[in-house]
DNA sequence: ACGATATGAATGAATG
DNA sequence: CATTCATTCATATCGT
């Protein structure tokens, strides 16, 4: 899920495996999991999003577990379980017609802000993450409500560097 | 002093605790975590110890979050993570004295991993079992999402609290 | 006030 | 795919 309120901040695109330092002192990696980094975490929601990648074959995951090897040590497993977590944890309960609302009003014109439905236990996590418009959009599988927010889409077949930008369409607390 | 009894003498749902911190979330929400009541604590345990409850289900989590909710305010996740964590953390041993891994990690040691047959990406992960790669070819290059796409947001991990959306987050490393 | 501890929350990994 | 285990971060609270 993403309300990644207080997550631990992944550390830059240290191209280098999970060392890193989590902010703080972390000696033995010892390879214990798998640490994404923000591109990492970006790119992998914008093909869970924007694509609709759920469950990647092996070739597809390979594919993209090399173009995610570019921010980052990635392996294989570490895409599958990924997004089979992704899924299994706020799946985007396909028709999520309810989009909660958050919020009171779109004072930005946000919009209204959905947030991923989680397994069984329902309850919205707690919206808004750090920033406002975050919290996590869990939908645009088939749904789409055409919002006002305008997305933009990011080049697929471009090679590594441009990947993609996640378009900041929150004018953030304006 | 109980390792696992420090319970806070937490009050009654009134106010005091966390305001609304759910409803209206400025930049810092302060993501007020949830305190829970003695009286939810008392019937967790209840649950818990006596009644043997450790993986509540979906039904399950949604009767106890009603019936602790006259407490005071808590929600299904809320429930999941307590019994999550009670049964990750207290799961044999009661009393003890701290003695508390605190900071401590890598006390384990993975001698030989009982490596699972390999799989079609890389490494030891679930195989077979799903119709994945099996007269799918669902890639991602086939996917039309350039449609019109009515995107979401996708949280940032960083603590994007000052304007930001005019940065372009291409590396363009100049 | 600061540090230690307890514990809620998040998520990677694993199993059924 | 659903459920559970394991590990780690973040923070409320208490002790000093």
């Amino acid at each position: 899920m993403e309300p990644q309120q207080q997550q631990q901040h992944q550390q830059q695109p240290d191209e280098d495996n999970n060392g890193g330092a989590k902010g703080s002192f972390l000696c033995r990696q010892t390879s214990t999991r798998w640490t994404p980094t923000a591109d990492q975490i970006r790119i992998l929601k914008e093909l869970y999003y924007i694509k609709g990648v759920r469950s990647p074959n092996g070739a597809e995951i390979q594919q993209i577990s090399a173009r995610l090897r570019k921010y980052g040590k990635i392996e294989g497993k570490n895409v599958f379980y990924w997004f089979q977590n992704h899924k299994a944890r706020f799946s985007s309960s396909s028709a999520n017609t309810g989009a909660v609302t958050v919020g009171q009003r779109d004072i930005h014109g946000y919009g209204s802000v959905t947030m991923q439905e989680k397994t069984f236990w329902d309850c919205p996590v707690p919206a808004g993450g750090s920033n406002i418009g975050a919290g996590g959009g869990s939908m645009m599988s088939n749904t789409n409500y055409g919002s006002g927010i305008s997305c933009t889409v990011f080049d697929q077949d471009q090679e590594a560097d441009a990947e993609i930008e996640t378009l900041p369409l929150f004018p953030m607390h304006g």
